[in-house]
DNA sequence: TATGTTTGCAACCGATTGGTTTCGTAAATG
DNA sequence: CATTTACGAAACCAATCGGTTGCAAACATA
């Protein structure tokens, strides 16, 4: 089973957990609450994002506090970054193009 | 059926293609040399992700090249900008805390 | 015109997804 | 101690995914 940031985020309900979660830990009741779902789906939700370690889980008595775990957006981070420097690496190529042709309409 | 950035680059595959056409446009046949995977297969991703407007398709002869549409990726970006906007906001506001006990403290 | 190449498309397949309902358990409450 | 509440886990379901093979069409080439 792949479970990473990319298969995490493809879902729209877990990019709202995650937005949610980004302001405070909730309960999955909590968070069921704004979600026509059921708790039960939310709750795979919660368990995917879990295991992607994108959430952590705090108990207190018999409710669990979910708590966003920042760092795993990195890969998310990362792989975006690496994207836009190759596409800056394609413009430069571009740039270097375009004043060849200018140099030689002189 | 859902199509968009954030479900293209969910498979491993299709980020592949995505970094692969950021440096030049390329044939399907050209791109699928890249991996193991059929050429078919590899055809169904570039339709996948031509329907999220990831990819452009230019017609020249028999062949087709696939140019990567940079702009589509800012839907991606937005995202993460936003959430870390938010992230930023619960950290002034753990300052905020942070503060009011040292002022307390004194 | 006959042949080979490049490509998209449809049919099919097993695995996975995202949802549901049902149940069990542990903690709080009366 | 009985009841309610919060939650995860399992069983099930239709839909989708990512792959395959086998076409057919359009263009290039001999």
């Amino acid at each position: 089973m792949r479970r990473d940031v990319f298969q995490a985020i493809a879902d729209p309900t877990r990019r709202a957990i995650i937005m949610l979660l980004a302001v405070g830990a909730l309960t999955p009741n909590a968070i069921a609450e704004n979600f026509d779902s059921s708790r039960q789906a939310v709750s795979k939700h919660l368990r995917i994002l879990t295991e992607c370690e994108i959430l952590t889980q705090e108990q207190k008595g018999r409710e669990i506090h979910y708590h966003l775990n920042a760092g795993k957006m990195k890969d998310l981070e990362k792989w975006l970054e690496q994207f836009k420097q190759l596409m800056a690496k394609r413009f430069d190529q571009l740039d270097t193009v375009l004043e060849q042709l200018k140099s030689k309409g002189k």
